[in-house]
DNA sequence: ATCCTACCTTGGACATTGTCTAAGTCAAGA
DNA sequence: TCTTGACTTAGACAATGTCCAAGGTAGGAT
């Protein structure tokens, strides 16, 4: 991610002060941000950035394959920027916090012929469910909760 | 799927028309409906029922867990009544086409627990992706779609 | 059979997330 | 420095889901 820039400059793309920002924001941490949380923290750098340009920004990082789109169980899509290295997410049913995590073998593996339908598939995705650390000792709201 | 009704009326539920209906939509075929498919499918059956409703019960059936909410990338959940045995799920990424299916072994079984970093995990989800076979020789519309 | 009442349903307002458009702005090459 | 096509903006709109107050009804009690 750190010379996404340069990448996007090779590409042909205008580098704005928009685009920059976005790109920014999703540097550095493997943060799993939605598209309003990079909206606000692009605010907090570039006060008028748009709405629509902080979407379309993301779409385009989907598009090129900069950045992975996530969908959890919440309405809103998680944006994944760490796109340069395989790996599947592992998901805090209480809070919603998002790790990166690297299972072992192949997932695609695991689909027998016989089950693929004539589909040619391209990927496979995993998700884990569970308590987080903090979530699994708090019960202050609700132990019950999954 | 096919005595929910009983099971229902088992948990003490107060047995309305209206979550008749929405179950009846959801028996048989599996199918995976969005909520908006579910309720057009409903009113088919009993035109005045509200779509506040619809969402009601098929919230109540995933919290019981006769009913299993699938998020794919698409916007809307789907609802899927095969909540029995455990399956995964085959997504055309054209369509949107949805297919049950049965990988060997237990996904869980791949997180080394060096990679579990405290969670207790509950739930592993795989999501294939592909092209189902119409839109893998159907190139109409675009070929290059992944 | 009738009544009661807690639970269910309704319609519509509202919330969240995402998309689109027309008009203005600007990065970068000539 | 000029030009131009790509980018950004604000705000309307769309899709999906949630909430609430008011009214209706299933099913137990009598």
């Amino acid at each position: 991610m750190s010379d996404l820039l340069q990448r996007l400059r090779d590409r042909g793309w205008r580098l704005t002060a928009q685009r920059r920002v976005v790109a920014e924001v999703l540097d550095g941490e493997h943060v799993h941000y939605t598209a309003d949380e990079v909206h606000a923290r692009a605010t907090a750098r570039l006060p008028e950035i748009a709405r629509a340009t902080v979407y379309n920004t993301l779409s385009e990082l989907v598009t090129i394959g900069e950045v992975i789109e996530v969908s959890t169980a919440d309405r809103a899509k998680r944006y994944d920027p760490n796109a340069r290295h395989r790996h599947q997410h592992l998901v805090c049913s209480r809070c919603g916090t998002i790790r990166d995590v690297h299972p072992v073998g192949d997932p695609l593996a695991a689909l027998p012929e016989g089950e693929r339908f004539g589909f040619s598939i391209s990927d496979a995705t995993v998700t884990y469910r569970g308590l987080c650390p903090d979530c699994s000792t708090d019960c202050s709201t609700d132990c019950s909760t999954d």
